[in-house]
DNA sequence: CGGTGTGTTGACTACTCTCAACATATGTGG
DNA sequence: CCACATATGTTGAGAGTAGTCAACACACCG
């Protein structure tokens, strides 16, 4: 609500080779700077975008964790999606000019604001960036795939041992370690992702913990045993 | 892979108001036309394309019934969509230029094979197939997140219901009847698609022949309640 | 006219949910 | 800074939904 006027680059930050294309000349990097209107901070517990709300940009996380979710008529959610640093949230605005889920910060969190006219209008000229749209757009579509493929058949253990490797694995891309993380969500959260309750998700933890799998303590979460998690997702056919 | 090398044109199609953007000027329209490159026709049975395969193209359906399937490393398979006419498919394989799905024919079909560096050509040139395209991704990703509402956090009875409605309100919108359908799809694909295994979809569909909200004869289904079917899918909250 | 693929139904099992109690954090106001 | 209220997490017992295995019925196809 209250976007920072400051001038801000793409150019020189660090995040870049998240969210936007790679080997870009200087003067097509000078025109992916205009992408970025604005920065806005977003207090942890606070809404991106909501339901329901006008579409107009896209939003590049600069850091924070957010949580997307959506909502039936009666009132069930689930989250759709845990997004952190380099990650693009808003692509479901785009097809009705409104928003379809909320967006909600986790922790605090800062955006880039990226107009989704002006993108539109920068990636007619520019067909590094034209491509690099449409290449998020379809990562979206894989990453819900695989989450479709999770929700619909896989098990309790498998949907948290899967859920597990894939915070990491991104975690890790990001430069943390491949072994431990904080989760930033509940338990509730969690479980709503992965269709699950949450006291599910608190016995499947347990259950791995006994199996010495990962040592948890509270949202800290140390996995002892990466071979095991992969196992349990992709269980050994025995012949 | 027999393309029919004779012109084809979108500007004279009866599906264009599903495939293509609306209100273009003749000279847009004209190029459109060249957006088709060729048609394909697809038996029953047959694979439009295959995880793996080189991404080129996306598809529109012209005619006949598709559904598209992923696959875990250990040969789960799970069916994350269902498309008919005036519905586009190949966006899973613009991200890493390898299609990471299946698109089987469930009945002799054909497509517009519409590659896809031509499609990123004109939509530099045409603003409203730009914005079409981004449209379109996006409502996939729309889609796939009611899919995961759906799996997430709905119990069989609402599945299905849910599944029939939006079925029968796809095929109204193309002329069809919004009470009867003939299901071009097995109980297993019905059942992979919702997260449930045939004998809980065939005992879900006798129990709502039981309740008196549908006909079933095999694969011909005749709702006799939409309502009810509604209300399934959304209980009511009695106060 | 069999053979195969698909669909239905029954009996039993098992996984996850529900409800509940309790434990442990987190945060706020006195 | 502590006390209390609230949010979050854990664990147990029992219930219920969907899964598994199996038998059978029906349709479609060569």
């Amino acid at each position: 609500m209250n976007p920072h006027t400051i001038k801000v680059a793409c150019s020189n930050c660090n995040l870049r080779e998240l969210c936007m294309p790679l080997g870009l000349s200087a003067a097509e990097l000078d025109k992916i700077d205009d992408v970025v209107a604005s920065r806005r901070k977003v207090k942890r517990g606070a809404t991106l975008f909501r339901n329901g709300e006008k579409f107009t940009s896209l939003f590049a996380i600069r850091t924070g964790f957010f949580k997307t979710c959506v909502a039936s008529e009666d009132g069930r959610d689930q989250v759709t999606g845990f997004q952190m640093a380099g990650e693009i949230v808003g692509l479901d605005g785009i097809v009705n000019d409104h928003h379809t889920c909320d967006a909600v910060a986790l922790e605090d969190a800062e955006v880039c604001v990226m107009p989704f006219d002006r993108i539109e209008e920068l990636s007619r000229e520019v067909n590094s960036l034209q491509r690099h749209v449409h290449k998020i757009m379809s990562r979206e579509i894989v990453r819900e795939n695989g989450v479709m493929l999770l929700l619909g058949s896989m098990r309790a253990e498998e949907r948290l041992a899967a859920f597990l490797l894939n915070l990491v694995q991104r975690l890790h891309a990001r430069g943390f370690s491949q072994s431990e993380l904080v989760l930033r969500m509940t338990r509730e959260e969690i479980g709503s992702y992965l269709g699950l309750k949450l006291e599910t998700v608190s016995r499947t933890f347990s259950k791995f913990v006994e199996d010495g799998i990962v040592e948890v303590k509270q949202r800290h979460v140390r996995i002892l045993n990466t071979e095991a998690l992969k196992d349990i997702v992709n269980p050994k056919v025995c012949n």
